[in-house]
DNA sequence: CCAAAAGTGTTGTAACTACACCCATGA
DNA sequence: TCATGGGTGTAGTTACAACACTTTTGG
């Protein structure tokens, strides 16, 4: 492996949804500065690295996620946002099914967790306002692309779907509008399966349909 | 001034408006490579620059163009996109109205001037898909923000930003929804003052309302 | 008076909002 | 049978697209 660039590096946020919860995924750092804080999972980039490859091998190394789909979302340059240094840091954003990865903390992460993102500590750095942007960068493709695809369950109620838009967007969602929206728009098929275990009513399942 | 960081660069997309026609501003370039090639204006980051101050600097040593409004609209990191060595760029598009500068070549830039949209050469490195980067970014804040304030002159016929929207959207516009639209939405506000010169009925003039 | 550009209204459609009740099931 | 979450329809509003003629002026 070459040398990395000492001014460029990634970070990367990721989502997940878990227990009726939004949730980030966070690495307790190894190192000063900030050790044993929770952190955004990012680290620096290679001389002959792609930057998004960067930000894969780094959510390999540092917290086990693997060969997801990452979209850039933003640049951070402050020019004191490290202090040790100066450090670019580019964000890359991912959807995940946590239930999909077994976590596990290497290279500089002491551990690895989901933390439920409105009950967060504040992180270092400039981690907060990459959460942020993350956030709303979330918030505005709600709607463009099915970018669910890897947050929810393959079958799911619409319920739990409108549930997780409320979680994102912030606030609530009148259900009859929701449900003539997903379904007009053919953002979701409805199967011919309900959902089992509930205390009560048990509802059909859908699935996202993603456009060709 | 402290050392540059030899992997990252600003590049700069500078739109302006002139003779109808919708110009990006280039530099010929003064050293290999692509010595004598028309180009994007670009160059380093130094150690202790915030970014978007980087870009003004490059922009003002390259072209005299100075303390204009920048937004960034993208990175550009392939590994091979510089032949010389790994070089990240970060972009930044402007809005100016080519007649309240003179350019003035300087620093590596041989020579500077205003080129037609549709009618240029290939350019070297990456600088045709940040081109594109920056007319997509164009096109879609459009109709979001009044950016149009520093493409325009303070005073303009409706028809004229109208002959704008199209040159940028590249398709045609139906001039009764045009007018409705700018004026129902508070972009513009009506003068008392009419064009005068032109061949035929002289038209109201307008100015763009920024929002406060 | 004529050429050229300025300016003006209506209608249909699609998308969104707001809003309240009955239904099916498991306990 | 009842508590719980699942599921449905209508009406008003707003934003947009399509479309053709009259008006004003300078030459």
């Amino acid at each position: 492996m070459s040398d990395k660039i000492n001014n460029l590096s990634v970070d990367c946020v990721v989502f997940g949804y878990e227990d009726n919860q939004l949730k980030a995924l966070l690495i307790k750092r190894d190192k000063e500065p900030e050790a044993n804080k929770w952190s955004l999972p990012g680290s620096y980039v290679y001389l002959d690295e792609p930057i998004e490859k960067a930000a894969q091998r780094v959510l390999l190394e540092l917290t086990g996620i693997h060969d997801i789909f990452l979209t850039q979302v933003g640049i951070f340059g402050e020019v004191d946002r490290y202090p040790q240094h100066r450090v670019i840091s580019i964000l890359y954003c991912a959807l995940v099914r946590p239930e999909m990865f077994e976590l596990l903390a290497g290279s500089h992460a002491k551990e690895v967790s989901w933390h439920e993102i409105n009950s967060l500590e504040k992180l270092p750095f400039d981690h907060n306002q990459m959460l942020d942007a993350a956030l709303n960068w979330l918030k505005d493709e709600l709607w463009r692309k099915p970018i669910l695809i890897n947050l929810l369950p393959e079958k799911f109620p619409l319920n739990q779907m409108q549930e997780l838009y409320q979680l994102i967007l912030q606030n609530p969602i009148d259900n009859r509008n929701f449900r003539k929206k997903v379904i007009s728009q053919g953002l979701v098929e409805k199967l011919n399966e309900k959902s089992k275990g509930g205390q009560q009513r048990p509802a059909f399942l859908y699935k996202l349909k993603v456009p060709l």
